[in-house]
DNA sequence: TATGAATGAGTGTTCATTCAT
DNA sequence: AATGAATGAACACTCATTCAT
């Protein structure tokens, strides 16, 4: 009788859940020094005690937010089995599913963001996130021997500065869409200017590394 | 002797010039939500009132400190000086230049991550900008003409594309260089390691524009 | 022993009525503007914070505490049982209620001062306001109508003038009762002085409606 | 030659009445707490500086302002003449003067109402007031006696109270007329409501003292 | 596990007043 | 006589965090 009726309340995982999923949203939209626990816990129908209860502080609820992020995008990386095809094509996916990934969750860019603005101090404490970066790092080292063992990729490439760009030219664009938009007099956000802008990027990338 | 140990009071021009370089560093290194008037006055050997007398309110002061800084990196573009060698030097030019600014105003870089979080609210009130922002657009458009001409760029190249590109190459690995530090696992702060990314910048950027 | 000494804590209902107390202490001395939000917390034994958690703001809890004040004096009014006596008798019995009210209730007097001052900005917009004020006025219309009937009442009076004079030559005499002993050399505030005034006051609307 | 351009400044008498009326103007419309010394400053376009010079203080300069106020409606009042007529008629005149005094000069009330919050606390520091108001007083307690021995007015009436009353009807009407307006839902302040107010006031005042 | 009430230290902003010329 | 710059105390309001149940 007592939880029958408070299926929501009373569920320690779920509740900690809605917490991450508004924290993350409210991180997003206004960094860590903007973000205001009274609303992660408004927007999680949680009471704010719950936020100390489950994650002790607000800039640790903010590490954690951080680590699920990276964790969620290292891990659908991995699930792209770019060793089935040439490398060049697992090259262009890789570089199409990084824009497409930083469009669907545009949280991702700003919480990288807030922590560069502090200098990745939560990052540092983590344990997690050297693990599945080393993963990925090797990805690229892989990749970039099997391109040039196939011919299509030049010698000498560093794979830390081809990730690097990878990034680059997706993230930076969107990251500064909006004052990109006033300063090139164009709507950088309409869906005709980011097809034409992973074209680009792609077309980029492939002159980057092409034999 | 009477105002020698006070030269700094009871001039109106010093007194804002020396509040707006003190909200530069204020803002940039903590945003503009992280950021403490209380701070900026300090800094700024400034009584607190005058901030609002001089500036109106912090987001006026943050708009005015963004204008400037967007102002000085356009005018130091504007005496690159760029017409007076073939396109691809001049293209070369002006990726090294954007990359030493960046480096020697970090604080170009987060107060523009800043003003995106706040979807460009402050730059949209600028008369300003728009202008100066033409002129740096329209320097784009000449240079690849002309490298067309010369025969070293390919046709076709989007002007407001490599632009972006350029800026991205430079600024993601800068801007993102603490978190990048530790996803791999490598000091990319570190003096040889901007020397070898400005390098592998050029040389994206050449490889992109090539005819 | 545990909560004795602390009645007043955890219970949001006294909490608010505390503050709501305060507030009209400190409006009804200073004016909304002279009323200071730290004197209003401390009064209330209330932290300032709860002030804003449960009223919004200042002008917010100061429309409360005059909407309450309204509430309060038109709620009196109503139990005044007037239909079971003469009308000339129920008008003297008016008369004298509304004369004691601003006697025991001496905010009532300067709030709407207050009120006055910024133009009524305030009780616009209520919602309560004009429900209990048109029975207040009804009272007026059906007292006339019955004294007309009577035979005491003179034909023509207008209920609204009747109703503003009756307010008008009490609260004028105890909201200006300061400059007033000045003025007239006399102690307004006096018990006698007080005396003297209801009765004739009494007198002077007897007058005024007489057939 | 040095003060040939400039005659607005360079001449005390006339700075001085211009602060005065900017100051009559701002404790008029938001009461002595309410009141900004830049707007005052700002509206009678003098320096800030010369305020304190001439006045002192806020507080002083508001003293200032209320004896000129009741010195000008006093000796409006003792232009009226009012020994040349009926004493019926001399009063009807002086209700009619109070009336049309406050709607002309409508600051009065209100920097009377803000005296009166501040419990006359300047008035009683005043020299000038009370010599005035002796007169005024004087005026009225001779009108009552000249009506009386003209069969007009009955015997026994308090002079002050009839002076109370008369300002009191015309007042409170005046300053309560935004609360008035939303409790009687009728506008207060139209040309015609207005009209009929003097009408029923005159009528008032002679029935209270008719014989 | 969960909650609504409460708090103290800030945080941006405003103000009357004084200084230096 | 007049001014623009500067100030410190105060002000309304906010925030992350803890208490009591």
């Amino acid at each position: 009788m007592a939880t029958s009726d408070k299926t929501k309340t009373r569920d320690a995982g779920k509740t900690k859940a809605r917490i991450l999923a508004a924290a993350k949203k409210e991180f997003a939209k206004h960094g860590l020094a903007g973000a205001r626990v009274d609303e992660i816990a408004e927007r999680a129908k949680a009471n704010k005690r719950m936020i100390y209860h489950y994650f002790g502080s607000k800039e640790d609820l903010f590490q954690v937010v951080l680590e699920e992020a990276y964790l969620d995008i290292r891990t659908a990386e991995q699930k792209l089995d770019l060793d089935n095809m040439p490398a060049m094509d697992a090259l262009e996916k890789l570089v199409r599913f990084t824009w497409a990934y930083y469009l669907k969750n545009p949280e991702f860019i700003t919480l990288v963001n807030s922590e560069n603005l502090h200098r990745a101090r939560h990052l540092k404490k983590s344990k997690l996130i050297p693990e599945i970066s080393a993963k990925f790092v090797g990805m690229m080292d892989e990749l970039l021997d099997r391109g040039v063992r196939e011919g299509t990729f030049r010698l000498g490439l560093d794979p830390t500065q081809v990730n690097i760009t990878i990034a680059a030219i997706g993230y930076y664009y969107l990251t500064n869409r909006f004052t990109g938009s006033i300063v090139f007099d164009r709507d950088l956000t309409a869906p005709e200017a980011l097809a034409a802008r992973i074209e680009f990027n792609v077309e980029t990338i492939k002159r980057l590394v092409a034999a």
